[in-house]
RNA sequence: GUGCCUGUAGCUCAACGGCAGAGCGCUACACUGUGGCUGUAGAGGUUGCGGGUUCGAAACCCGUCAGGCACCCCA
């Protein structure tokens, strides 16, 4: 035991059971994005740490990356995003695609982070894309396609919420006040943790940064302005898009929703459980103008969203909204009477099989009080016995585990009974 | 990168500085052609790892690794 050696720090072993989550999940992420005529795609699993340098902050490629030396000497990482590798991906076939481009992806992406709940260092994600409009209807069918997913999931619009803001809008907020181009930055990333703190030590917070009183007392007018987005067409075309695609009910503007990423120009999101007892938010994404620029293209506009698998998974759990996966190997058993018969399990297996049947044969002979205990636990259906008085008429045992049944038949009408019986 | 908490059987957890235990699970048998239920018995541990204090350490101290929570950050 103690000679095991460890895995790497936050990452995750996949047994049956939770390999089945994942799929679960890739499942419903596929159907979703399918359901809107979004293609898969994908992008390399290690890039050179350029691509991200180029654009990230040196918080991603400093200290969050995972880098190493190649045996050429290469600086290579494992891709902590993958929107760099999209708007790299766009950038060569610029002029050959026809737009706009819907594109998904569900892959491995890894960060160099201190592990806690949601947070792994190697986790899935899935990414979603269209580029090449910019609309409020753009944005707004993004957000459905989110709707969508939560929706398949389970989750309604009482547990989960898409909260929306706008950056253009804000900028004409932070004018207004008269707070400084140089200071926003610091602002926005203010709002954004605003919700992490009492309320007096976040006013203390903001005027020591260097806000006067009259545009504190501005600012919190403005986060506490609910009916802010009607002064944004942008917003107000966006969610009557959202009410005719009928997912309306899930999204709700907040205007302290800011989003730590640079590159956002417009509209962007966050999903976060409405109980608040998970802090992390769920997914996030938004509108950006510039990236494609930003890694050599032509200016090209797009607006997309990633959700992690592991905050996910743990929210579905925990709302109790995951199905039970039982991993069935086979569907049906088919015992070893003795060594004798050995062949002749495996030669009715094979047949089982033709007909489209999960079988399994016990791999040697053994007790058949074992070998149906073995059925049981392995959660399968149906157990087929072949012994010598069987097998001297041509016939077979089908139990039916669940209910305990037993029928003797002819060899030849096994499998088409079985059928009948798993459905 | 920072702070606090945790680490004992496969799992969940007990054990005042003094014999390492329970429940569940597992294996076998009761039940030599049939699972689930029940009963009986059994296996399973260098107490995460390394050092120190002590007559004596699972417990106390230091280090380390791993996990949890919160910072930081969240592409």
């Amino acid at each position: 035991m103690k000679k095991i050696i460890q895995t790497i720090k936050g990452t995750r072993e996949f047994y049956p059971e939770t390999l089945a989550l994942r799929n679960y999940l890739f499942e419903k992420v596929r159907a979703a994005s399918q359901a809107f005529g979004y293609q898969e795609y994908d992008g390399p699993f290690i890039e050179s740490i350029d691509l991200y340098a180029a654009k990230s902050g040196e918080e991603l490629v400093k200290k969050q990356s995972f880098v190493f030396e190649d045996r050429g000497g290469e600086l290579v990482t494992l891709r902590p995003e993958l929107t760099p590798s999209l708007a790299r991906m766009i950038a060569a076939k610029q002029n050959e695609l026809t737009y706009p481009v819907r594109w998904w992806s569900f892959g491995p992406f890894w960060r160099y982070e201190q592990p806690q709940k949601g947070r792994s260092r190697e986790f899935f994600q899935w990414n979603i894309d269209m580029l090449g409009v910019n609309s409020p209807e753009a944005d707004a069918e993004l957000i459905a396609v989110a709707a969508t997913f939560m929706r398949s999931v389970g989750l309604s619009s009482e547990r989960a919420q898409i909260y929306v803001n706008n950056r253009r809008l804000m900028e004409a907020q932070f004018d207004a006040l008269g707070i400084a181009a140089e200071k926003r930055m610091d602002v926005s990333n203010m709002i954004d943790r605003r919700s992490k703190m009492e309320s007096a030590k976040w006013d203390a917070y903001v005027l020591e940064f260097g806000l006067t009183q009259t545009q504190l007392d501005g600012l919190k007018d403005v986060l506490g302005n609910f009916d802010l987005w009607k002064q944004s067409d942008e917003l107000t075309r966006m969610f009557a898009a959202l009410d005719a695609m009928g997912v309306r009910e899930y999204v709700k503007f907040v205007p302290g929703v800011m989003r730590g990423l640079l590159y956002y120009t417009g509209t962007v999101f966050e999903a976060f459980d409405t109980s608040g007892s998970l802090k992390r938010s769920l997914f996030g994404g938004g509108r950006y103008d510039n990236l494609l620029a930003d890694v050599g293209g032509q200016p090209l506009s797009g607006v997309g969203f990633a959700m992690g698998d592991v905050g996910m998974g743990i929210f579905l759990q925990e709302a109790g909204l995951l199905p039970e996966f039982l991993p069935t190997p086979a569907s049906v058993l088919v015992t070893v009477f003795d060594e004798s018969m050995l062949i002749k399990s495996y030669a009715v297996a094979a047949q089982l099989r033709t007909a489209g049947l999960k079988v399994m044969v016990f791999p040697e002979p053994a007790k058949l009080q074992k070998q149906f205990k073995f059925a049981d636990k392995m959660k399968m259906r149906i157990a087929v016995t072949v012994g010598p008085d069987e097998a001297a008429n041509g016939q077979v045992a089908v139990k039916n585990l669940s209910t305990g049944e037993q029928v003797v038949m002819k060899e030849e009408e096994a499998a088409d009974f079985i059928q009948k019986m798993v459905g």
